[in-house]
This record gives C-alpha cells, sequence and structure tokens, in this order.
DNA sequence: CCACTTGTTGGTAACGTTACCAATCCCAAG
DNA sequence: CTTGGGATTGGTAACGTTACCAACAAGTGG
C-alpha cells in the first residue's frame, strides 16, 4: 500500500538520480532530446515512466519569457447553451496550439470580471477571452494589463480599442425584421436585453431601423428590453399578448428571450387563451426550432465559429504584436433560416 | 505613449523599493497584514495600485504545500449544452471555494483524455473532477496521480475505486419504460450511445428490465445503441421508422439520440411520410420538450446540480482525505415530466 | 601527433514568492 | 532608569525549472 501523504510528486532532481544523470539532462531529454545520447535519452524515460514523474509547468513558466501556456476565458452566463458552444471554440483553438484554458463565469457581474481578469493575470495567462459585462474599462486598459493580450467577444467595451470579434447583429435584426414586415406584419414586438449591453443596443437598432424604413413608428407598448433569463422572458411576452392591441409578431434578440416567448405562447395554446399566436424571429438559433407550433424565423450564426475566431485572433496578436497592427474587429455574418426551408 | 516590450509584470520587489519596505512587508501586507502597521499597509497598498501589481500565483505556488488554486474538470463533449451546465456547475462551487477551474475537452477520446490529464498534473491542480472516456484507467490510477483527488462524474471507470457523482440512470430508465407500457405501448425502440459507454450501458439495462418484466421480448431491429451525436441518432431513428413493422414509440438514452430522433419525426410530418408519429421517452430534458408535435416524457435532471455535486465531494475531499474515508459514491435522483404536465 | 571542431555533460544562477528566524523598536512595569 | 516583552521589520533560503557557460570526450584534418 502506498502512504496517504508524502507521495509528492517526483522532482527533475529524483528523476535524474534515478537515471544517474544531472537534472539538466533530463530537462534536455525532455525537451526534445537535442544533443543527448540516445541511450541516455532511454535510460531518462525509463525513470520518468518509473517515478510517474510529469513537468512542473508552474516552475517552468517562472523563468522569464517562458508563456505559461494558459488562456484566461470569461464568459457571461455559461448557462446559455450558446457559451457552451463559444467555450468549445475557443478550447479547440488553445488545444490546436497547446493550451490550456482558464475559465470562469461572471454571471454579468462587473466585481465579478474584475476578479477574475486579477486572478488571470497572476496566474501569467498568455491572453485573455472576454465576453465583457457592461460596466467600465479601467481594469481592461493596457496599462492594468501589461503584456497580456486582450480580445473581446460578441460584445464592445466603450472607450476600450481591443481585438474585437463581433457578429453582424445590425444587419441580421434588420433583415429578421424586414422578413416580418415582407410577411405583411406591421405590429411587432420587441423582446432584448437591456440596452445598456452591447448586443441588446445592437440588435434593437437593427429592428428600429427596419420599422422606421417602413414608415413605421415603434409602439413603447411592445418593446420590452430588460429580461435576462427565460422567466423573465415569459412574463414580458405575456404582458405583451395580454394587451388589447397585440403584436401579431415577435423579434427576440436573443435564443433566452426566444425560450421564454416560445414558453409563453405554447402555454395559451394549451390553455386555449385567446389572442393571436404570433410569427417570431429569433436572433440566435436553438435546437428544433422547425418542430415550434408558430413560424419561427432564425438569424442563425455559429458560437463555436465565433470562439474559434476569437481565439485565432489572440494567437495571432500574441504570435506576432507588431505584424498585427492596431487594434482589429471582425464581424462574422449571419444567415436567416425561414420556417417552410426544411432541410437543416 | 507605453513602449510595446519591455512593460513586464512587476513585482514585490518592485512593490516594495516604491513603497520603501521590504518585500516581506509586502507579502504580509498581501496576505491579509497581521503584524504591520497601518499607515505601513497603506502605503504598500498605494504602490501595489500605482505599480497594477498582481502576485504571481505560479511562483507562489511553488513553495511546497502551497495550493495552486486551480481545479482540473475534463468534459467529453462541451457541445452537449448538459455539459455547459455541469460546467457551470462545477465552476461555481469552486468560485465558492475561491478556486479556478482549467476546462478540456476529450471529445470521448482516450488519448485526449490522458493528455489532458497529465497536462492538469503537471500545472499542480489540486483536484481533478472527470466525466471519464470508455477507456481504461491506467493514466487515474492513485500512484499516477500521486496527491491529487479526483472524482468521476456521470460515469464509472471499470476497476477504479475513486469519487463517483452518478445520477439514477437504470431507475429512471426504468420508470421512464413503464411509462411507455402503461400507456399501452409495447414495440418500444432504443437509441442510445454505445454500450462502452457507462451511461450507455446503464440506460439501456433500465429499458430491458422494464420490457421484460411485462414478458416483452427486446427486438434488436428497433435497438440502436451506437450514436454520439444528433445526426447519426436521425439516421438510427429513420432506419427504425422506415421499418414495415416500426415501433409506436421511442425511449431515447439521452439528448442528442432525442434531439436527433425528434427531426427526423419533424421532418416526416412536414413530408407527410407514412408510419406511426412514435411518442417519445428522452433522457435528459430539453428547452421547449413541451412543444413537440409528438408526446415527450422527460426524465429531467440537473446538470448543474451534478456538477455542483461533483465539486462538492471534491473539496470534501480535499480538506481532509482521511476524514472523507473511502471512496465515495452519490447517485442523484431523476424526476419525470409527462407530456399532459404543463406548469413547468 | 597535435590543434581544432563537434557533441555531450554538469554546475551555477535566477525566475517570484513566502516560511522561518533574527534583529530592532517601542512601551510599560518594576 | 532599566528590563522584559510584544509588535514590527528585514535577511536568507528554498520551492522546481532551465539558460548560460565551462568542462570534457571523441573524432578530424593537417
Amino acid at each position: 500500500m502506498s502512504t496517504s501523504r508524502g507521495a509528492r510528486q517526483p522532482t527533475v532532481k529524483e528523476v535524474a538520480s534515478l537515471a544517474g544523470v544531472s537534472p539538466m539532462t533530463v530537462s534536455r531529454t525532455l525537451a526534445g532530446g537535442t544533443n543527448v545520447r540516445p541511450d541516455v535519452q532511454e535510460r531518462v524515460m525509463a525513470a520518468v515512466r518509473e517515478l510517474g514523474y510529469y513537468r512542473n509547468e508552474n516552475a517552468r513558466s517562472l523563468r522569464p519569457g517562458q508563456p505559461s501556456g494558459l488562456i484566461g476565458v470569461a464568459i457571461t452566463n455559461l448557462a446559455n447553451p450558446y457559451y457552451g458552444q463559444f467555450a468549445l471554440g475557443v478550447e479547440e483553438v488553445a488545444a490546436e496550439h497547446g493550451r490550456r484554458i482558464l475559465l470562469g463565469n461572471t454571471g454579468e457581474d462587473d466585481a465579478r470580471e474584475r476578479q477574475l481578469v486579477s486572478d488571470f493575470i497572476g496566474r501569467q495567462v498568455d491572453g485573455l477571452i472576454l465576453v465583457p459585462t457592461s460596466g467600465d474599462a479601467a481594469h481592461l486598459r493596457p496599462e492594468r494589463l501589461g503584456e497580456v493580450p486582450l480580445v473581446l467577444a460578441s460584445r464592445r467595451v466603450p472607450g476600450l480599442d481591443a481585438d474585437t470579434v463581433l457578429l453582424d447583429d445590425v444587419g441580421g435584426s434588420h433583415r429578421g425584421t424586414v422578413s416580418l414586415l415582407d410577411a405583411g406584419h406591421t405590429r411587432i414586438g420587441f423582446l432584448g436585453n437591456r440596452s445598456s449591453v452591447f448586443t441588446g443596443e445592437r440588435r434593437y437598432r437593427g429592428y428600429e431601423r427596419a420599422m422606421t424604413e417602413r414608415g413605421l413608428d415603434v409602439d413603447p407598448v411592445i418593446v420590452a428590453r430588460d429580461q435576462q433569463d427565460v422567466a423573465a422572458a415569459s412574463v414580458a411576452a405575456r404582458a405583451m399578448l395580454d394587451l388589447a392591441d397585440p403584436p401579431t409578431a415577435i423579434f427576440s434578440a436573443n435564443n433566452r428571450n426566444t425560450i421564454g416567448a416560445l414558453r409563453e405562447i405554447g402555454r395559451r395554446i394549451r390553455d386555449g387563451a385567446p389572442g393571436p399566436r404570433p410569427a417570431i424571429v429569433s436572433f440566435d438559433d436553438f435546437e428544433l426550432s422547425e418542430l415550434m407550433p408558430v413560424p419561427v424565423t432564425v438569424i442563425d450564426h455559429d458560437a463555436r465559429h465565433l470562439g474559434r475566431e476569437a481565439a485565432s485572433l489572440l494567437f495571432s496578436r500574441m504570435d506576432d504584436a507588431e505584424a498585427a497592427g492596431g487594434p482589429r474587429t471582425v464581424e462574422l455574418p449571419v444567415s436567416i433560416e425561414y420556417p417552410w426551408k426544411t432541410g437543416r
């Protein structure tokens, strides 16, 4: 039986003495083996296997100029399946570059974001990917971040110039709204994030522009812009549909709002409640949208792709900060899936 | 303008000399300030702020016995929204304990899992949480892991005794299948993971037991046990429903298979294809299951809770390995949501 | 056979931090 | 006014690793 304590991780020294060489030779062997005799390499590797030795990456990265191999990723809401996909995209690219990701959830909390960023820097991350909360930018300034490159995803931070990956929020929302207008709707409700959230504002703008282009006024009574989760979205949808003059269609600015609205619509159908069964346009796809009892048009984009793109931007910045030039913004296109199109 | 290089992270020494004290006093101040004069503390903190100093956590954890504050989490499939929830649960509890999580995706690949675990250990994680792939357990043995506590989630590894958090797979599948039998179905198809996947096997067992208890034989023609993603599940469902003698109901052993089956059923409804519109029982909930065109009974559980539970088990082990005793298994209950029950 | 290159190995120091001990200071009690 | 004690401060060493240089061995060409 092995003892419960004392089974500390072995060190280079122990490997070296077991193999009968110096620590340097072990280090060299593990670094690729240049200028180490093959038979010596074999003895070293045998000792490594026997002791179950792993290099201490923290000690390695202590030496100046050595990268830690870590990427800090802070996300606003992991409970949203979109951000799971996003994290996956980042993880994939990071793994391709031999990096690991340190993951944190901010829950849209400003203080938590600051805390996470400090911790990430304290752990010597080689780069940061952030879906920022709407707060201020002081803790993200270059002078606070030192050398650490930063990429913002999904949202911009006012007054901060950094590499950014965005979606074509305005264009997508505009096209989605237009599709409702083309179908003859004129009274179109809006469900979305509060306007201090970057995407919430942009997506509202696309909706608003489409409406005014057709000479329609936006009726504030059927605009609800303060829902961050599914439950709140259901409540907002309910209030809207209970109006004497309810909307015949709803533009939903994100996944959480769409699910909430559809849950409310489903409830009304089951309960035989009166009123319209509004058509929906949803920014963000969701699984089985094609099976909904009301037509759902989807403004689709690939969160995983967004994650991959953010990571690519980060690595290109890390590889060569000079060549990458000034802050870049990548705006990823969105596609529109109409409900009558089936082959998804 | 700040120079592009040279803006290295400041160190204790620089803070100390700016504050006119020794590095030790800085360290003590940052550690809580016991036995440091208040006015000195203030000078130190001012210097910290001025320089934008962050403690180097890697250097800190280099000292023996010092925890790194990192938890390694390896997941099989981040693209499955369930694992996003799981990761969130782990992250929450880790954050409550002041720890960060290092996240990796194995994609059900054995080699990748080994690689991730090595890397995690090399980064001196204080603990490991793993949704294991079905491969062997050599790299997870205590003698390989050294002191690092391990918690398995969702699945067990054959021949490895470790703390484990499971769902009541067998019981849930049994009850779900019984609900179909009670509704009068006798020809019930099965969609699931390959049998080498722990949950795949357990969920099949629950299904099989329910069938044989009623004196029904399982017809291998309507049992498909090799689908790991939505696309494969659609194909399998299609083959099953195209039979001359198709099932009138389907038991789906996980989220991915359920989505695939429903996608195929939706296609048949739209295309007006002949054959049954099978009822579904789904292990794993999914959003808007109540709006599906066929009745969907859901065997529901909370992945976030699973993650929280796994993390709790890990921290209790870390706090006091002796008191925690031998390997423990926590089996979380599941609940069943019937399609006619609306108030979700 | 010698100078010279090439290949292989080891010793030393340094990365940033904090535990430990020693040194100093101030104040109060005698 | 001294002495003891607690509070405060600093110096040294060590954590595990690898870059750098020095040392040495073996081979090569003159």
